[in-house]
DNA sequence: TGTACATCAGTGAACGCGCGTTCACTGATGTAC
DNA sequence: TGTACATCAGTGAACGCGCGTTCACTGATGTAC
């Protein structure tokens, strides 16, 4: 039953949403092409109608959960005082360690990602420098404001990692704090 | 053809070291029991004599390479004067990076050890806490030493993921000097 | 605008493959006398 | 210390299963006249 182009295009973006919050949810490799396209509403079949390969859905999935949730980080942040503090609070958040489906690729997925083809590489590498040139904006004008945003992106992507790691709630959640804190004020003195 | 206590107990810590290895170059879910098994020398029938499931080996492996990393970075920051630029310098340098298969797991697994098992998790945990307590003993004695490691710790984690991701190698190469940069300066000041 | 035909989105059965795990078998090691 | 038997480390075939991918089929959509 062929479906009209409208539709068809609109299958795909939800084919790609749904991979994006599965695969960071629960992992690229944990989560199969039937899991994807049932959680879509649909039969495994269709699938290469629209995509190549499972890596080529991994790819375009990483992208798209990347870009939005820069622009969702950055938008929230937009709406305040202290841009830089919303920014990491959001960041370096329970929820955000706690729902990893809508969440940081970069974190949720960051050793899949290192070990991944060259298009997911492509698409993780144009994530993180989009991570990195919204948290630069954020940060007074200054010759190492680069160097900077940077740093706080490693460390904020490898506080989320580990927050999720360890197996002790207490520990957890402090640990995010203790790094919000040290992040706040190193950023604030100039 | 059964084999002498001391020759099992010796095959048992070459499937640990073999799969711990294994596991940190190539990823849990991409290293079978067979490949394991075929890289120690033996054939997968056997393994089900030392342990109970793989994911019991991945709990095992886990352990045994994060005590193990701690212990030869504290060792070769020892040697020198300045401790803890040796440490860091050790943890973010391209070697590191290049050469997962005997490095930091909670850098190189990160994302998967976040998903694993109970028994995994809390061997991970305790490798964290490790990395933790070596890098404090690093700092100088004060109150906020233990937040100053905990802010280390997870900064140098993220930093290897993201630049085992990144797709340019000198992106990645400049990503580690800016962070072990930024680190040295923050820990210099007291 | 209406008709006839080609296209193709989606279905569901089927493919080969590698996975974790089990098991009957072997023969050297460990143990009880 | 020597012997007879039980144990069990390691082998390799086999298991059921889920994976990514393919394919014949369907019928609504798109297109050419």
């Amino acid at each position: 039953m062929r479906r009209s182009k409208d539709d068809t295009a609109e299958t795909r973006r939800r084919i790609i949403d749904v991979a994006s919050t599965e695969f960071r949810r629960n992992g690229i490799a944990n989560v199969s092409v039937n899991d994807v396209m049932t959680a879509a509403g649909l039969t495994h079949g269709g699938f290469y109608r629209h995509f190549e390969s499972k890596e080529q859905l991994v790819a375009e999935a990483c992208d798209c959960a990347l870009t939005s949730l820069v622009e969702s980080l950055e938008k929230s942040a937009r709406k305040t005082d202290s841009e830089l503090a919303t920014f990491l609070e959001n960041y370096l958040s329970a929820p955000h360690r706690d729902n990893a489906g809508d969440g940081c690729a970069l974190a949720t997925l960051g050793s899949e990602l290192a070990r991944a083809d060259k298009q997911t590489r492509e698409a993780a590498t144009r994530g993180y420098k989009q991570l990195v040139a919204a948290i630069e904006r954020l940060l007074p004008i200054s010759p190492e404001s680069k160097n900077k945003a940077t740093f706080i992106a490693t460390s904020i992507i490898g506080t989320v990692t580990v927050a999720r790691i360890v197996n002790d709630r207490t520990v957890s959640n402090e640990l995010l704090k203790t790094v919000l804190k040290q992040l706040l004020i190193e950023n604030s003195k100039h």
